[in-house]
DNA sequence: TCGATACCAAACATATTGTTCGATAATAGT
DNA sequence: ACTATTATCGAACAATATGTTTGGTATCGA
């Protein structure tokens, strides 16, 4: 890609993560974000079509490099994998999120924290699937598998945003009991 | 209350719900809501400052009646309470959510579901905490109170989410029973 | 160096927001 | 039933935001 494509796209996704910590998203509006990102209006149409495509272009970037799969495998499986110990998985992804990488913290602690949520879900539960096993003996035949993925997941996003909120005081390995513990 | 801002009120309302159910909030115009709901434009901002503060009341509106408290009581009890079985709280919420008020459901299955679960969870932190004891016994001791409680209203909040997608097609009571066995 | 292309500024039509006005009709209280 | 109050309407309004088009300039990759 266009080296001056990558410098505005960036950008406007500086701009708009900072703004996303002053505001809601519904209150910017793409006047501010070029302003922000200091780009041509017509710039800014030229890379995103509307500003909820940004918001989509944004959280596809932060959170494939987040679950950042390795394409070179046949079956392909997530980096966060090649690990020792079971809960490893987890653990990782909380050291990931600690180093705060792209600012992903900011997005998950902002006022629109649900909507990053939402898509930080949808990439957690292929992760949790293919976890499965972990959890395999505390489910309940009574409960339905879907039902059970959902619901890890769910745990792991709230005992994230218990982290978050509470300044991540906690250690990743702490913080990783927490979950095994509650879920 | 003026019958007329009354019924004004909840022609704003309906108009809101239903237009949720086509498209994203923030898709959605002060314009479209005042044509669908046959209201003056000036009429629209006598009653809301903006199209946000038409959400939060419209938001307050339908889980102050879901979570409705008893005014009467010198500490304030909720009208779930008064019954036997000690997971009947639950049941009784669940029971009323099928009954689907006010169009709550149709809320919590838009596309900005997250929204208005966000609400929801705040009410249902509430309930929760008076249940605590309820849960108590399932609680890792290293585990912190304010972790436990925001850990059994999500999973309440996920429990729910999941008999909505899936259609409501467990009864109340089978769904009670998978949220007790999930927390 | 050269062709391609991403950028910018400016202007543009259109749509949306939020406010103001006087006129009209419904309301509540007596 | 009368009256003072008040919510509504319609229309017009300025201000702002959206999304597009233009032609000219600068940067890029090769």
């Amino acid at each position: 890609m266009d080296r001056r494509q990558r410098k505005t796209r960036e950008a406007i996704f500086s701009a708009l993560i900072e703004l996303l910590s002053e505001k809601t998203f519904s209150q910017i509006t793409v006047e501010e974000i070029i302003r922000r990102a200091d780009v041509g209006r017509a710039t800014f149409y030229a890379h995103f079509e509307t500003k909820d495509f940004l918001l989509k272009a944004l959280c596809e970037e932060l959170f494939d490099h987040i679950f950042e799969a390795q394409p070179g495998e046949p079956k392909e499986h997530l980096h966060l994998f090649d690990c020792d110990a079971p809960d490893s998985v987890f653990l990782h992804l909380f050291q990931h999120l600690q180093k705060n990488d792209n600012n992903i913290l900011a997005l998950l602690s902002c006022h629109d924290n649900e909507l990053f949520l939402r898509y930080f879900k949808t990439n957690l539960t292929r992760l949790i699937k293919s976890q499965r096993a972990l959890f395999e003996s505390r489910r309940s035949p009574e409960l339905p598998e879907s039902f059970w993925d959902a619901h890890i997941s769910a745990t792991f996003a709230e005992t994230l945003r218990f982290w978050i909120d509470g300044g991540m005081k906690e250690t990743p390995e702490q913080i990783t009991r927490y979950f095994m513990l509650a879920v």
